[in-house]
DNA sequence: CCCGTGACGGGGG
DNA sequence: CCCCCCGCCACGG
């Protein structure tokens, strides 16, 4: 596979793919990039996705399915929100049945 | 230019 | 909900 020359039109790639319903990590997104210690940059890219409506960010949480992103979704709950339009339980800003509902890139791909 | 911070994650003590 | 430090790298003060 090529390189990185563009880390972030990656990152945007492969969170369209997520399918509706399912979550994924920052570090797993990153490992599948071949980038596996730069997860912190995952999430920078998803920042800068601001005015990309067509990507489903609400779909990435952090390791533990913890809902990390919430405060740049404008609402309170506009995160949790979206997932549970999707059918996603979301309590305590944390991903119900987390482990179930993952979608790893690099093995669901 | 140095430094803290962040939508993270792994590893050590 | 153990606590702390490190690597990652972009950005703002």
């Amino acid at each position: 596979m090529e390189e990185n020359p563009n880390f972030f039109e990656r990152v945007y790639q492969v969170v369209k793919l997520i399918p509706p319903g399912r979550v994924t990590s920052y570090g797993a997104i990153a490992r599948y990039l071949g980038a596996a210690k730069s997860a912190r940059m995952v999430g920078w890219a998803l920042n800068n996705s601001h005015n990309m409506e067509s990507i489903p960010a609400q779909r990435v949480v952090n390791r533990f399915g913890l809902l990390s992103g919430k405060y740049h979704f404008g609402g309170t709950n506009a995160m949790q929100q979206l997932l549970e339009a999707e059918g996603v339980k979301v309590k305590e800003n944390q991903v119900q049945n987390f482990n179930d509902i993952f979608w790893d890139p690099a093995t669901d791909l």
